[in-house]
DNA sequence: CTATATTCCTACTATCTCGATAGGAATACG
DNA sequence: CGTATTCCTATCGAGATAGTAGGAATATAG
């Protein structure tokens, strides 16, 4: 249950290469790297990874630089980078079930009982999530 | 993300019925219901309950009198039926990613770096999940 | 200006899961 | 025996997911 993507586990792994790129003496030497080398060492799909790099490009996460000799690199410290920032840019919002924001659902039966709980998930693992950062992973 | 499948939220409701058929003053008078009057009660799939119901009298959550005049009752006391209890039942145990409890994947790249991050979540929502009961939810 | 390497965009496909349905067998009651 | 119920198995359609394909846009190097 509340199985992760593969999406977001190889968008983290691939956040992970890049911080660790980042970790050298001189910051902004190694810290680029382009997607196709990212897939080889995490041996992922190239293409797969491509979307998924775009998609962390377009919340912010990553900044790309095209062309020639281009690549991605954090936009930011990995200290800064939240895992709740990271999973809510690649998966959304996280939404146990429908009712917790739209209490138009609680119409028939019991339906909103468990909605107190549910938002109650939604708290664990939202503070959860937002309590580690990047460089947390990193350094695990 | 992390959205509950209408399964398990079916699974909950169904419960919840049950435990409040149950707080009537006297035991054991009310608090069998059939599956089709549950699904009525809640506006559930009856087929789509029924099998919902098998499958939490196979895990011990419910207990099921068969022929007529049988119907579903709860195992035990609803104080006694921690919410983990059923989302196992019904989906099986909390595991964002296979690697959590097989090592064998952190073979390629950082595969595995994230991988006390995601044990660190299957903890946050194990805990949550065990510190509530089905009574809790219905007194909420 | 041209060749090349990269990001970026759009569309497609195969596979799987989920929700739901169907039909009927087994069981128990009166 | 008739009826009401749980229980079993098989199937189906819709949607999500993972991955593929082709190429347009963009930047660099020579």
């Amino acid at each position: 249950m509340f199985s992760v993507p593969t999406r977001t586990q190889y968008g983290i792994r691939a956040l992970v290469h890049l911080a660790r790129a980042g970790e050298a003496a001189d910051p902004a030497i190694a810290d680029l790297a382009t997607s196709a080398a990212i897939a080889k060492a995490e041996s992922i799909s190239p293409k797969y990874l491509e979307g998924i790099m775009t998609q962390l490009k377009s919340k912010g996460i990553v900044i790309a630089e095209r062309g020639k000799g281009g690549g991605y690199r954090l936009a930011r410290d990995a200290s800064a980078i939240r895992m709740i920032d990271i999973v809510e840019a690649l998966e959304g919002e996280v939404r146990p079930v429908d009712c917790v924001e739209n209490s138009d659902c609680c119409v028939q039966g019991n339906a909103c009982m468990p909605r107190k709980f549910w938002i109650g998930l939604k708290g664990a693992i939202d503070d959860y999530l937002a309590s580690k950062t990047l460089k947390d992973v990193i350094e695990a």
